[in-house]
DNA sequence: TGACATGGTGTACACGGTACACCTAGATTG
DNA sequence: CAATCTAGGTGTACCGTGTACACCATGTCA
């Protein structure tokens, strides 16, 4: 448009990025098509031109965001490569507070999603992983991928009046809870039950235990084949639910053949 | 209402039962209070005598299906009893397809729910597991402990057109994915990449995955303690990425440590 | 020069949540 | 027993939000 210069002509880039500043702003619900037309100085169906829908927007908005993700080097420990990935993926995706619920709500198969999907499950097929134990994997991972904390608790606090009286009553009634609340408090002082607990201590936590029992089941070949035979027989097993040995599964007998193996291998 | 048996009275609970049955059968997206109350035979606003608006209607609904996981006995086996409670809950929330989005959306604090967390917290306790680790290992479990996988794609398949020609792509710009489809596609015949693997063999390989790494912990007597000094220094790293060490962390130390000791220990 | 494509405009509608005033019948009480 | 209160159902109306559709302006190209 070369009329006047008063304002750039719109593009799909530069609705979608309006869109992120806007939701990092306002946050997710405070976007909607009207204010970002206003914030773009345009009539809303403006928008339209440029992309299909609000769905269409949102898969925009998490594509530019994830393609963003830095590529940090591999150093040929496919652990510790797989964990600074997903870090990178974390801080950035973080920096986006409406991330996650987009990422969950929509999930669109676009480019940038695949080519780090891709890239990550490379980490541990270049490691040396088997593609069955990466594929059961990447599934255990799930969104802990993306560097998402599997939240105990919605990020609303609850304001209502109840709430208090609940709180006070949580020693007596939930005891449990009180008692790991105590811990998380004497760790960190200045914490709750559910916020308050340091985010990212608990995401390395959680990511850390996941990739050392990988690691441990690629020492150990470990292959579904077996495993989910051994699946067959469990769900059988479900059915009379006080057979002995329901609620066991192999992965932990091959854990403990990998406790005594080790001591085989890698001796002293 | 005397007046004539035309209809049952309203109530909260029947409210939310036909809500919890509207929703199962037509998906969240077509509940809504206009064809609720056409459900139950009155006006939308007589819904509001009930509940506080569609947000209470939802807490309602969650409360009433997390109240109705059944309590698994306690066999004293701590790892089993997790399992059978948590596979419990999954068994009840899979029957509402909606429960997950419900849930991960708005997750209020309600008795139920409080009561679930801590039972569940005192299965750990009660195994003898420490307030600080049971305290990190419910945050690790996150969603997980209501029986969710962490699904990697939405569940719309997408229908666009650019969609088949991207899975047509798939193996030469995606390799690393190519491989791990083709890996789930051999353990299970009719399976693509991300729906037609199973669910709940999936879930449960996480689950294992993760309660036998608890187990390896709780064995080592783990403490946050030193694993949160630790974490201080690796933060520092955090700044110089290309130092040597940056991505590792105590944990994997740790689980080596249980490898040595667990020769020693329980030998042979 | 005239047709067409690209992109911005204006109007209008459907859908969903819910505020508010009202009404009605059973329960309560002087 | 009448006056009043209250719980619960009604009707109307409004707002916010996505978006269909017809239209119009401008630069391009045959």
């Amino acid at each position: 448009m070369s009329m006047t210069g008063r304002r750039e002509t719109l593009s799909r880039a530069r609705v979608v990025a309006a869109a992120i500043a806007q939701a990092d702003a306002n946050g997710l619900d405070s976007l909607n098509m009207r204010s970002l037309a206003q914030e773009l100085d345009v009539v809303p169906m403006a928008l339209y031109k440029h992309v299909a829908n609000k769905g269409d927007l949102l898969d925009g908005m998490i594509e530019l965001v994830v393609g963003e993700v830095e590529r940090t080097p591999q150093t040929g420990d496919w652990k510790r490569d797989v964990r600074a990935r997903i870090l990178a993926a974390r801080d950035r995706l973080q920096r986006h507070s409406w991330s996650r619920a987009v990422l969950e709500s929509r999930a669109a198969m676009t480019p940038a999603m695949l080519d780090y999907l891709n890239a990550l499950t490379g980490l541990f097929l270049d490691g040396g992983l088997s593609a069955d134990l990466t594929h059961h994997v990447m599934h255990a991972l799930g969104n802990r991928m993306w560097g998402f904390s599997q939240e105990l608790f919605a990020a609303t606090p609850r304001s209502d009046p109840s709430f208090e009286t609940q709180k006070a009553a949580l020693p007596t009634h939930f005891p449990h809870l009180a008692a790991i609340a105590r811990a998380a408090a004497q760790a960190d002082p200045e914490s709750g039950v559910g916020p308050g607990c340091d985010d990212r201590l608990e995401f390395e936590f959680a990511l850390d235990l996941l990739l050392d029992g990988v690691e441990i089941l690629h020492a150990q070949q470990w292959s579904s084949r077996g495993w989910m035979r051994a699946s067959a027989v469990a769900e059988s097993w479900r059915i009379q639910k006080d057979t002995p040995g329901y609620g066991t599964r192999e992965t932990a007998e091959t854990l403990r053949a990998a406790l005594t193996a080790a001591k085989r291998d890698r001796d002293m």
